[in-house]
DNA sequence: ACAATATATGCAGAATTCTGCATACCCACA
DNA sequence: TGTGGGTATGCAGAATTCTGCATATATTGT
């Protein structure tokens, strides 16, 4: 039997359900899944303190399901597992279509653009 | 839009999570989506005492995510809905197709009888 | 180098979940 | 009606997670 196919322990798995079963790290896999966003702008999305939403971040970064890109000052975060996506799109059903729009109270760059550069719509169909 | 399409709050979809979070939890999912099984078995599968098993039994029950059928002195527990299974085979992965084998240590019926009745077979590959 | 902005970290009190155990309940059979 | 086996419930101490806040770090522009 190959590894890939034998099954996690039961405590590996719980470990992970662990991470998404918390409504503000739900809500933000479930914007970072459609297109990567910054601190700031889940900051704005979930209504809480910065250094809350950094913290929830952490705990899904450490655990793998989110991956951060950094860009001068601001650092966007995405869902990069393929696994990961799997998961949620039967938890949360499948991504919706709709492209993300810019959030007015957000300032990173990606929100007070007038016009979404090309590899953002790319992003966010991915 | 349809009620059924409309997502779930996130703070219900983690509520259900949490459920699942849990390594004794989990297997016991793992073992009923099989096949229904009663409360020794399970106690013999988690090496766990009685009330413990009966404990997170009831947790499950009363989450609806699986359901129980008295069959005399013995309670069965199964997943009955199918939106749980769903999540169980993203989770955990399909169930094998082999059928479930008596257990030694396991009292009940269905464990102690030596053939085993056609139903309990058909119950395996529900 | 300094200031400003965006994000990260550490920590502690509060809140929640976990789990072991005593015991209660329920059904079948004598 | 009494007894025994199988299961359920209630509760309390232990363990874990949650979250607010003070503060640290990092990057850019002046």
């Amino acid at each position: 039997m190959p590894d890939s196919a034998r099954q996690k322990p039961y405590s590996e798995i719980s470990a992970r359900l662990k991470l998404l079963a918390h409504p503000e790290r739900l809500q933000i896999l479930d914007t970072v899944r459609r297109s990567s966003q910054c601190v700031c702008h889940l900051e704005v999305l979930l209504d809480k303190p910065q250094p809350y939403v950094s913290q929830q971040l952490r705990v899904l970064r450490e655990g793998g399901l989110i991956c951060d890109e950094k860009d001068g000052l601001n650092t966007y975060y995405c869902v990069c597992d393929l696994g990961v996506r799997a998961w949620l799109d039967t938890i949360l059903g499948p991504v919706p279509a709709e492209r993300s729009r810019p959030l007015a109270g957000c300032s990173c760059p990606k929100c007070t653009a007038q016009e979404l550069p090309i590899e953002w719509v790319m992003a966010a169909s991915f």
